[in-house]
Formats: C-alpha cells, sequence, structure tokens
DNA sequence: GTCTATATGGCGATAGAC
DNA sequence: GTCTATCGCCATATAGAC
C-alpha cells in the first residue's frame, strides 16, 4: 500500500513537472506550480526529488526520448523508401503536434548541459549510422541520388519539426492568426513534406 | 558631451544585454550580468530601461529584425529563381553562423508575448504575401512545380535554420563532438540546400 | 510519506548622495 | 548621469511534527 502511494505521488510529480518545464522551461518553471499541478506541496516535491535541477533532468531525459522516436523503426523495416519516408514524417507530426512545445523545450535546454545530453542519445537506442547506412545502400541500388546522408536525415528532420517549433510565427504571418488555419497547414504538410523530399531525391 | 556619455552607455548596455539575453533567455538572465558586461552597475540599468522586461523587449526588437533579413531581396531583385535561392540561403546560413544562439533564442521567447511579436513583424517590413505572389509566378510560368507557395517558404527556413538551432544535438551525434567537423558541415550546406530545394522544385 | 513552518539566499527595483 | 546601500519579495531548500 506505501508502495502503492509512492508509485502514484512519483506518478504525479512526473506528469506536472512534463506539464510544467515543457512550457516555462528550466528557469521559468517554479516549484510551486509543479507541486499545485500535482496535488501536493513543495516539501513533498524535494522529498522526491532532491533538487530542481534533478528534477528537470529526469523531465528532459523522459521528454527527449519522445522526441527522437521510431527513427530506429525506419531503419529496419524493409519497406520501400517511399513509404519508410511517409510513415515516418506523418507519425513523427503526429506526435509533435500533440506535444507542440516539445521541440521548442528541447532546442531550448539543449544547451544547457552538453554532456548529459551525450549521455542520453546513448540511452536512446539510436544509431545513427545505422540510419546512414540505409540511406547509403538506397543510393548504391541508385534509387536515390547521391548525397551526404547527414544532410538527408537533418532535412527530414527539419522540415518536419521547424514548422511546429515555429508556430506562433507561422500563425501570425502565414494565417492572420487563424489556429485552426494553422493546423489545417499542419496537417496537409504531412504529405507534402514527404513529396518535397521524395522528388528532390528519388531517381525517375 | 553628456549627450555622447548617453549614448555609449546606452549603447554597451544594448550590447550587454543583447549577449546575455540570447544566451539565457528572458528568465535566465541577470540584471547583475548584463550590468556587469556593461561595465557599470544595477542602478544605471535601471535608470536606462525601468524594468527588465522593457530591456527585453528593446533587444528581442532588434534580435528578431535581423534573424528575417534580406527576404524581401529575394522577392525585388530580378535574377532567375535559382539564384536567387542561392543568394539568399548562402547569406542567411552565414549570418546565423554568426549569431549561433540568435534561432534558439528567437524560437524559446517567440511564445513569450504574441501580441508583442505580431507588432515587430509589421515592422520589419517583411511581406510574405509578396514572397507568395514571387513563388506563384514562378509556378504558373512553369519554371517550378505548383505547390502551396507558404510550405516553399517554410521548407527553405526550416532547412536553413534548424541545423543551426540544433547544433549541439547535430555536433554529438553526427560528429562526436567534433566542432570544426560540424562547422565545415554546415559551410557545405550553403550549397546542399540550395541543391535540393532545387532538385524537388524545378520543372526540367 | 506527507504536511506546516521557516531558513537562506538571490533578484528586481528604488532611495538618495554626489 | 552614475554610484552605494538597501528594501521587499519570491524561490529553493530544509526542519521537524504527525
Amino acid at each position: 500500500m506505501t508502495e502503492t502511494k509512492k508509485d502514484n505521488t512519483e506518478e504525479k510529480i512526473l506528469n506536472a513537472a512534463q506539464n510544467v518545464f515543457i512550457k516555462k522551461g528550466m528557469d521559468g518553471a517554479r516549484m510551486q506550480e509543479i507541486a499545485d499541478e500535482a496535488g501536493i506541496n513543495k516539501a513533498l516535491l524535494h522529498y522526491y526529488f532532491r533538487t530542481k535541477e534533478k528534477l528537470f533532468d529526469a523531465i528532459f531525459k523522459k521528454v527527449f526520448s519522445k522526441i527522437l522516436p521510431n527513427l530506429m523503426d525506419m531503419v529496419y523495416s524493409d519497406l520501400p523508401i517511399e513509404k519508410k519516408l511517409g510513415i515516418f514524417v506523418e507519425s513523427y507530426i503526429d506526435l509533435l503536434m500533440k506535444n507542440p512545445f516539445l521541440p521548442t523545450f528541447v532546442l531550448k535546454e539543449m544547451n544547457r548541459n552538453p554532456e548529459f545530453l551525450a549521455k542520453i542519445i546513448k540511452g536512446t537506442g539510436i544509431q545513427p549510422d545505422k540510419i546512414f547506412a540505409m540511406f547509403k545502400k538506397e543510393m548504391e541500388a541508385g534509387r536515390i541520388r547521391k548525397m551526404d546522408p547527414r544532410d538527408l536525415l537533418v532535412n527530414i528532420l527539419g522540415l518536419s519539426i521547424f514548422p511546429i517549433a515555429a508556430r506562433p510565427l507561422m500563425t501570425i504571418m502565414f494565417f492572420e492568426n487563424d489556429k485552426e488555419a494553422y493546423k489545417t497547414f499542419i496537417e496537409r504538410r504531412k504529405k507534402t513534406i514527404t513529396e518535397f523530399i521524395l522528388h528532390s531525391i528519388l531517381i525517375k
């Protein structure tokens, strides 16, 4: 029973902390606000995670593991590259739209502690080399044109992530503050991103 | 003489504040640190800019006007689209590499005050409509394939900005922390971004 | 494990002399 | 216009009862 209580509280804290940290960042977040959102008090927060820093690190790790997801699925599936890319982009945009503050949060806090970031990356199980190898194979088979595979990966990520991170700017500049119009636009991008990339790399 | 003094101090403050705010953001920045970097004391800071908020707004406005630069040059020049794009990407990457914290700073603080952001955008003289019209003209002339011009603009910006904003991630993931290798990579991207886009949009 | 109360330090901002 | 000194608040963190 005590165990259960503990697990419940810890989970509540983690959820609350994630909400607050993602919106406000490490510096902007307040332990009081996290406590409120978790329905407990500050003292208990410090009982579970001794410092704000430790709590933040736990959240960053959790969140970061989300932002570079099924990237490896793209590698191990044996679908044709067009399908792989389509599925990845679509599910990735879905994920980002459900967590629209996530990209900015990660970009924002990325500079804070590079060593910690490096450690997390190892832990995600993502192996860039495998992704690059997959791209290279496609190039050597003559299905896509030759280019630096790192460029290709960065392009896929940039085309997907940037429009979500720059949401406020885009909503104002392109859609006169119409948030639904922005959403529709991103929804359509699920397809147009893939088209844009394939037009660029496919050898007909 | 007093005037000169004032101008000097104000300029020193603005420079210092820009450095600190860009690296630490609104929440992370400290008035004390800005004062130190400007070689003055806190009180004087408040004498020039009454509050931290006002100082920040001044800096954000200044910095934001940098990040969406010569975008309009791309429109008014009558070079062929290939050249326009090449020149824009190259000069834009140059700008970002000289101010590598700038993209994250803008993305980070973009959510803080959307109305203020909207006001600044008006002030930059950037008219998305003109850019879109230019793209549409190229499409109707059959030089580039038909697509949503907003997609095209976002793609250009995302491909250019994302790799700079995600620098720590990329340096670790792709270059085993070799910062020079990262720089070389970005340097090469000046050309590969344009190639990537042109391959996608040009009608041969 | 969870709470109330409090210590401790830091930060934005102001008062007031020069 | 520039400085020193200080106020007042708020945030992290701890002490100690239950």
